[in-house]
DNA sequence: CGTAAAACTTGAATCCGTTCATTTTTTTAG
DNA sequence: CTAAAAAAATGAACGGATTCAAGTTTTACG
């Protein structure tokens, strides 16, 4: 059934293959979980579309969810990649460096996922921390929380913020809150990025003043 | 097959049957669920031990989670009380106030729900915040969100906090944090309530900064 | 009381994610 | 090149949440 269009050597046949069903599968899911939603994607219309049985998915990937994680690191990777450019320098001052940074993360969240395939991806996340879904999608999250200390720790070293304040604690802060607004985004079909950012502005512009001496908070 | 066993009137027989009924499903739907883990329960089960039919169940809840939900409800509602307690003489310093509200909150989480129940709870909240299990979960958190922020207004009119902050936006901030903080909490099997509340204790202590001018924070 | 409408209960059928025994394809060894 | 072994694909079967057409109980009304 298979016709051997390359002959055989060059990284081996069934590599080749397995690559292309992989990425068939998961190109395939992403285009139907966006058109249908992902509710009503049935495993048997992606392996249709995808070319192959039900149970090869299955073989690539261990659950439906499990999919909408492999899309999810996509879309992280990419965001992850962005932000270190941002951190090898930031901008001025430091409530700019920050907003600047989530700003980035919000605006680029559904370049791959809409609001349900978030809310999905988070669900399980959450009720199923244990299975490879969710901790590839903890991971992931603990990454972007990684980085948001970081680069306190880099406004830190460079003097913007106050040598006071652990910036451990409160860049976990600053993630907890752009997580929470994140969620509270997706959960509303009707809530717009801007008003998203709004939110967050405001909230950061709080926190900001944790982070600068009293002299530097005049400077806006 | 039914036997009036309180004749007709007293608010009339279906009335009674269908408070019976209710009552019986959410019984049993607590003890089965606590006993043999939320997953692990079928409709058949607990309609068994409810003594109705499955359709029946159906009936009366309009999904498994939503049986899942009336659950937390109580749980919250019994919350919700105590805090207003909390709020008619809030205890001082601020830090001390906004602790033991939270703690009370943490505390009693555990009461009726463990750690999956919440886990798919707030997964279904997640997942679907417009079916009327999300929303009627949605709306509780909402309740706790106010009276956080209701907390922090009765402290700065009486003095406690400084006028200068906006108490509805700091307000929402801390029921933010205290909701990632409780998420991970619940999304680790192994995480005591006492580790739970310590990062909270942390998370505090920066916040509580922003909220007493610069002499009061001396004081502790 | 008796009867028709309304409300409710019932459990078999449906739908869909997931599993698994079987078949097919690819690789390896001779 | 061929056969045995290994790897992977397949789709029918399973389990459990959810639905729904049919049956039963309660109420409303003469």
């Amino acid at each position: 059934m298979q016709i051997t269009l390359w002959g055989p050597g060059l990284a081996g046949l069934r590599e080749r293959q397995k690559a292309d069903r992989n990425h068939r599968i998961l190109t395939s899911a992403t285009e139907l979980f966006r058109r249908d939603g992902y509710r009503h994607v049935r495993m048997e219309d992606l392996a249709q579309r995808a070319g192959v049985s039900v149970g090869t998915v299955y073989n690539y990937y261990s659950t439906k969810g499990d999919i909408l994680i492999a899309i999810v690191s996509m879309e992280v990777k990419e965001v992850l990649e962005a932000g270190e450019c941002l951190l090898a320098s930031p901008p001025r001052p430091v409530l700019k460096a920050l907003t600047r940074l989530i700003d980035h993360y919000y605006d680029h969240s559904l370049h791959y996922l809409d609001k349900e395939m978030w809310r999905t991806a988070m669900a399980t996340s959450i009720e199923s921390p244990h299975t490879p879904n969710g901790l590839k999608y903890n991971l992931l999250d603990e990454r972007l929380r990684n980085q948001v200390q970081r680069l306190l720790l880099v406004l830190q070293e460079r003097g913007d913020v106050v040598p006071g304040v652990d910036a451990a604690v409160i860049g976990s802060l600053l993630f907890n809150l752009l997580n929470v607004l994140f969620i509270d985004f997706v959960k509303s079909d009707d809530m717009e990025l801007g008003s998203l950012k709004a939110t967050l502005h405001g909230q950061l512009d709080v926190i900001s003043r944790i982070l600068v001496s009293d002299d530097s908070s005049l400077e806006n």
